[in-house]
Formats: C-alpha cells, structure tokens, sequence
RNA sequence: GGAGAGAUGGCUGAGAGGCCGAAAGCGAUCGCCUGCUAAGCGAUUGUACGCCCUAAAAGGUGUACCGGGGGUUCGAAUCCCCCUCUCUCCGCCA
C-alpha cells in the first residue's frame, strides 16, 4: 500500500511510474474520494467538537439542577447529523481504501522499464552448462525410471499438478531442506521459524495476496482461513501491528514451509513434472530492515540464495526483474533462474524482492529508532532459498548420468547417506 | 463441544455514565546532583487522521482511539448485544 499523502501529492509521479509497469490505476477516483473525505471529516469533526463542548455543558447545568432541557433537544439533532455523516463517512473511506489495495508497489529507480521477461537484464552468471554424451533427459523420465517421483499416483490421490514422491526421492526432498535450512540458520544467521501453513484474511492482506489475487489462493471451506501460497506471508505477518526497535533490526527470518497455489490461469503450462504443482516445499528467508539498509539486505539475501547453487554446483544466472515482471508488492525483485539441461532452459528456482514499505504498511509493521521519535515503517524482504522441489528438477537434470542414475550432489551426502541413486531392478 | 473468567498506553495495573487520553508504578528521554557505579531530585514521555503554519520539518489546533463491530444516551473505557482472542475447569483427541 501506497502513503496515502504521497499519492495525493505525487499523482502524476504515481500514473507514470504504473504505466511503466503496464498498470492502469483508478487515481482520479481516488482523489475525488480523498477529497470527498476530508470534506465530510472537517464538518463531522466540526460537530463533534461542539456536541463534546455541549455535552459538557449540560453536565455542569444538571449537577446545579439548572435546565438543560433546550441543548438537549439541540444536541439530538447534532448527534443525528453526526450519525450520519460517519456512514457517509465510513463508506468513502471504504471506497478509498479498496483502491488504496490494489495499486502496485512504485518500482524501485534502478529496474529497468521493460515489457516482459525478455527485458530483464542478466546481472550475473555461475557455472556452465554441463556436457554430456548422452541425450540429457528432462526429470519427470530420471524420476519415473528411477522409481522416485510417481505422477500417476500423485493425481490419484489429489489430482493434476500432485505428485508422490517415493524412496530416495522422498529422502532427496528432505535433505534439500535440512541443507538449505541448515546453510542459513549456521552460516548466514538467520533465525529459523516454523508458522502455521494456513493464514487469516488480515495476513494475505498484510503481505499483498488479498484483496487482488484471491484467486491464485486455496481458501479453507467455512472458515476464514487460507493455505499459505509461500511462508512469506506467514513469516511477514509475525509482527504485524507491532513496533520493533531499531537495535533489533534487522530480523532475518528462514522458515521451511509447503506452500499451496491454485494455478488459476494457468492449465495447460507445464502440466509435466514437479515444476509447477498445487503444492510444493520451499525455503523461505525474511528480513525486517531499517529503510536506509533495505537494498544492501537485498543484496546479501539474494547473494545468501545463490549460495545454496553454488554448494549444490549447479549453473544458474540472476535476473533483474524488469517493471512489466515484477510483482504486485515488490520494488525491485532478483530471480534466480536454473539450468535445466532435459529442457534446455533456464527456470526460476528463487525469487528476492524488496518490498520497502509496501507490506509494512498494509500490516502496520513499524519501528522506533534508538532515542525515541516518531515511529517509522520498516522495509521488509523476502527470498526463497530455495524452491525445493524445482530443486530436485535441476539435480536430477544435471547430474543425471548414462546409465539412468543421478549422482547426489557432495553437500547432500551426509544427508543422504549415499551418493548416487540406481534404477531399482 | 459444555461451564466460567478476562482483554485498558512500551510494560504492570487502577478506573464502574460527564471532572478520563485515561491514576499509580516500571521503563525510556532530557536536565540537576553526586570525585566512579548505584541511589536521589525535577521535567518530558502513545497512535492515527484532518486543518493552520512551513520549501520541508518543528509548532499550533481539532477529532478519533481503552480487543473488534453494532446499540442505548445530550454525553460511553464505563450500560446492552454480537464477534475474536487469552486463561481455568469438564468432555473429546494426536
């Protein structure tokens, strides 16, 4: 959510900055409505201010048992004015605020104005594609053949974009996890949280998925509860309405968490493999910031990301996402994309966003700094690290072998117990 | 699922229709005092929104906020209704 002055005061700013993003918003609505509320909030405060003087009026004339009787007759036409005025009052706010809701975060100055995914810069390389001598196969054939990853049954039990994973698949999916955990919680610092995985309305608002986009989310039947879409929304949402102080920030945050997504308005995109399923594991970093500090902390999230590639030495580049990418909430976003070999392409495998202030005010996350003053909002961050199943997709990929084997990776080994999962006779 | 108790500022905790943005204490900030530290003394100490002033702050002023929403009343932290959450007991249960 934008500051509500700030859109008043910066409209032209504001529109020129949504086009880049390719986004219409409703900004002469909103300043109609602005300018409507503080119209009414003038005269219904006006007469609050009176009724109060009043009130207390008729109080001091009843304790003298003087007669009170003509401003009580007064004050009961006041007060139904008040009445209504705070309807009339209530519903402009209300108009206001669901615009307010869904206008996107202002990109940051330095992503580039672009159209689609062809316009994100390259910003950095690792690694190389691996040679083979063999036609690189894509992971739903490694896993099937190696009787890991079980499509059919996956959709048996719940339905298209499920999937069973089996034996050392299953083991493949949990050592990931504990790796990446592991890598953040001792190397990086970073405290590890396990959340609730369903979240109320006031969170998927906090972080940005309501109102806009309720139908990317499974919503729990008669309840107010919803399955998180990523641990960002369950982590972000830890200290909504609170004040942090400045000496604790900044908070970082790592949660493993399953992470639910409708797919709406996508049928027929990669109906093949794990990449993109009703329900997949990721590990999810969040940082609470001082705004002055936010995008060095972006820098070390997305560098503490791309971390997890390197130990796992697999290729992979990072993109800056252009204004037409980026997400609703985010003023700047680093993906990190995957080689993946068996499809002769990169994926996305993480994503790393600076939201600013934009979450922290929908969830009211503010800070005071060391030695008082007024409370400020923080910035808040997010990055997975990783998506772990999209994970799985690139080892078997790159590290598949001739003979329909997968080497594990060197760091996944203590976890693993083995080194290299064989087609079971 | 049944029965009961509760929710007040950064925290603890009073207040039970008007004198309440709210006692007291703690904490914090500033100042004084003290050859260090501690103690002591004095002052200040919420948030949001509007308006005035301002380049912007500061400042002034008004309104709202005592878990959330409705109601009663000239007037509600206080009375009534609904909801949420917390705690205790019983039942059920991993």
């Amino acid at each position: 959510m934008l500051d509500i002055k700030y859109l008043r005061q910066n409209a032209d700013f504001v529109r020129k900055k949504m086009e880049e993003r390719g986004q219409g918003i409703e900004l002469e609505k909103f300043l109609s409505l602005d300018a409507k509320r503080r119209d009414i909030l003038q005269e219904v405060e006006t007469l609050r201010m009176e009724r109060n003087a009043v009130s207390k009026e008729i109080g001091e004339r009843k304790k003298r048992q003087g007669d009170a009787s003509v401003l009580i007759v007064r004050m009961g036409e006041v007060s139904a004015r008040i009445k209504e005025l705070d309807e009339l009052l209530k519903k402009t706010e209300d108009d206001l605020h669901d615009i307010l809701l869904i206008i996107p975060n202002i990109p940051h100055e330095s992503v580039v104005c672009g159209k689609s995914s062809e316009d994100n810069p390259v910003v950095r390389i690792w690694g190389g594609e691996p040679q083979f001598d063999f036609p690189p196969r894509p992971h739903w054939e490694i896993g099937e053949n190696l009787n890991i990853l079980d499509f059919v049954r996956g959709a048996k039990i719940a339905g298209a974009r499920f999937t069973l994973y089996r034996g050392m698949g299953a083991m493949l999916e949990r050592a990931l996890i504990n790796f990446m955990l592991d890598l953040h919680i001792f190397e990086h610092h970073y405290t590890e949280v396990l959340t609730p995985f369903m979240a109320n309305k006031e969170s998927m608002t906090g972080t940005g998925q309501l109102p806009k986009f309720a139908d990317d989310l499974f919503k729990i039947e008669k309840s107010d509860y919803y399955l998180i879409p990523t641990a960002e929304v369950s982590v972000t949402n830890i200290h909504r309405e609170e004040i942090l102080n400045e000496e604790d920030l900044p908070l970082c945050y790592v949660a493993y968490s399953p992470c639910f997504r409708s797919e709406a308005g996508s049928y027929g995109k990669d109906t093949r493999g794990l990449i993109r399923q009703h329900q997949f594991n990721k590990v999810e970093m969040v940082k609470f910031t001082v705004p002055e500090s936010s995008y060095d902390e972006l820098e070390k999230l997305t560098a503490n990301a791309e971390e997890v590639l390197q130990r796992l030495n697999i290729h992979y580049r990072t993109v800056s996402l252009c204004t037409a990418e980026i997400g609703f909430s985010s003023a700047k976003t680093y993906d990190l994309e995957v080689w993946l070999p068996g499809q002769d392409t990169y994926r996305e495998i993480s994503s790393c966003s600076n939201f600013e202030d934009f979450q922290a005010r929908r969830a009211s996350i503010r800070f005071r700094r060391t030695g008082g003053g007024k409370t400020k909002f923080v910035h808040t961050l997010n990055g997975s690290g990783l998506a772990v199943g999209r994970t799985v997709v690139a080892i078997l990929e790159n590290y598949q072998q001739a003979d329909g084997s997968v080497v594990i990776p060197e760091v996944l080994r203590p976890y693993m117990k083995v080194d290299r999962i064989v087609p079971e006779r």
